[in-house]
DNA sequence: TGCGGATTGTACGACATAGTACAGATGCCT
DNA sequence: AGGCATCTGTACTATGTCGTACAATCCGCA
């Protein structure tokens, strides 16, 4: 699985259910004008291809590997039967729904209400949550394109995040210094659908 | 079913689904810090209560009546048992679900990369698609909550569009004239949800 | 009929981000 | 080792929105 491999494509039949073994895949919502921004992220955490969990075949959205990992990945129909037959696994799926969902309507809420540095500081620690070690390849205009601002707005948000000793950039990477003080500057931004995972998905292994 | 009723309170077991036969409800996502902001919004077309069809049995988020109408509700165990039944309910309930995923995803674009004008358009056709007639009630103040900016911005931006002969504002109220232009304003912010109920539901009556 | 809360209109400086442009730095590939 | 594409740093003006304040208007209720 490959940097920029496309998982979903928009508007065409899902082929197959993804469970990432590492890396993470973006998904993001598009207008026909051409507008993209990242709505979601998910790693080995949960599963690409939630619309088959829901009897959808196709979506709007484009769903992409954002870091390159290992998937498991299953056949759509031979996924229709099995969650067709196993309740349990068509229960903790649909938890997994719902905290994607949770994601989602954080990142509407971020997006209108907080600013650029608080909701890359939230970006940063979605990744590193899913991502073995501290450090992970991410490129300022990429993360312009997936929070919808200006490329040198990343550059001067960066910059403050590591003046203040949180990461450290360097070309094409970024590392995790002090979590504590991410999360601090991430504010209320970051954190809701974490805990709702805890509470409704890692609770229960 | 009056205006500001809570439906869904936010941390507290969902005791009902509702079907909506007419208004419109909110639901608003919550940071522990009380920022508060719309990411999506129900009438006639959809239901009350998506967490419970994923198993899930309370939300952070809270979903309130934003304009007053008519409500059929099933208590939560009995809705539980009958989509345990009714495969084709549940099917086309997940068909929802899945919309109201997309127009959480289109809030969050919107947010981070529409003007406010296209956003306030974009809600007001929202809304005049789940009302009766071309006229409901909404305050300057209740919409700059829902769309996370100022109130005065708001004041500005709906004379803008009233100065385009797309609405007609009177205290308290909002009357669409033009939807045709109100949908060109709005750009292409809205539709992507839409098109998709129309795939997934409506064209299965 | 007049009071008072709610709603709307307007103003103004402050500031974040947009849009754009270009130079410098990095590191891969030949 | 050099060339070149990619990435990052920085600068500048323009603009939209913020935060705040206050006046004007509306309308239900006493």
């Amino acid at each position: 699985m490959g940097r920029r491999d496309i998982l979903i494509a928009a508007n065409k039949p899902i082929t197959h259910v993804h469970f990432l073994e590492s890396g993470i895949a973006s998904e993001v919502a598009a207008t026909p004008e051409g507008r993209r921004i990242e709505v979601c992220i998910t790693g080995r955490e949960g599963m690409i291809g939630v619309p088959l969990l829901l009897d959808v075949d196709r979506t709007p959205h484009e769903t992409f590997v954002q870091i390159e990992g290992d998937t498991l990945r299953i056949e759509a129909a031979i996924f229709r039967r099995l969650i067709e037959d196993r309740q349990s696994l068509r229960r903790i799926l649909a938890h997994y729904a719902y905290v994607a969902h949770l994601q989602t309507a954080g990142t509407a809420l971020s997006n209108g209400s907080h600013a650029l540095e608080e909701r890359l500081a939230r970006w940063l620690l979605m990744c590193h949550d899913r991502v073995d070690g501290d450090e992970f390849p991410v490129t300022h205009e990429f993360l312009s394109t997936m929070l919808g601002v200006r490329r040198p707005g990343v550059t001067t948000a960066i910059h403050s995040l590591e003046g203040a000793g949180m990461i450290k950039a360097r070309r094409s990477y970024v590392q995790v210094l002090d979590r504590t003080k991410l999360k601090a500057a991430a504010g209320d931004s970051y954190g809701v659908p974490e805990t709702e995972y805890r509470r409704l998905i890692r609770s229960g292994r």
